[in-house]
DNA sequence: TTTTCATTTGCATATTTGTGCAAATATGTA
DNA sequence: TACATATTTGCACAAATATGCAAATGAAAA
């Protein structure tokens, strides 16, 4: 485990731990089909620009996804990598190190 | 799921996704005995006064817990705490609406 | 009591971060 | 082409954050 992997988790664990993106990872959770970037907005009061940047850093950390389609982005929630990510974690911290092979 | 609910999760994943309190988080990970602040020092470079703070935030979002003895103050990873939280967000994030009672 | 060790707190500071607004860009429609 | 819609970017700014140093606190040891 070097610095190079903690600091990956740590900026995923960033990137899910603020209000406003943890709102639009949840908004994107219950919907069946993508969505694109202004019906995100629906979820969170802030200006339009706000989801735009928020939605960027987390593509950056592979928690979405996006498709351009027209003039629309089309987001997507990255489920597994996301889901998998926090389980590996979560092993990590539970696991007591007299467990470990 | 309410705003204090996103609010509750989010200040857990930004109190983790912080490189030297995470490296903290790791450090007690590996210990089997729970460790004083002045030993956890040793995994991050950075001033004593820095990781009492760290510590001290770990302790408000309740990832680790303390115990004070003599003048020093030993800290043990939550570990159940912690691993269950990331456990329920991955479910969460994982499981398509549709697949949800 | 005086000293030593572990930890916290106050202060200053540099950096990062979240935000809104207006302008720019990109693409579709009339 | 002219206009409308979706999104991004530049700029400014306030608030939050991480940090180091020095001083304060608390408690054991000499």
């Amino acid at each position: 485990m070097d610095n190079q992997d903690v600091q990956k988790i740590a900026d995923l664990l960033k990137a899910l731990g603020e209000f406003n993106r943890l709102s639009l990872v949840y908004q994107l959770c219950q919907c069946q089909q993508p969505q694109n970037a202004m019906c995100l907005c629906n979820c969170c009061s802030v200006d339009a620009s706000v989801v735009s940047r928020h939605l960027k850093l987390l593509k950056q950390e592979g928690v979405v996804e996006l498709k351009k389609s027209g003039r629309e982005r089309i987001y997507s929630l990255n489920r597994d990598y996301v889901a998998q990510s926090l389980r590996d974690l979560a092993d990590k911290i539970e696991n007591h190190p007299s467990m470990e092979k």
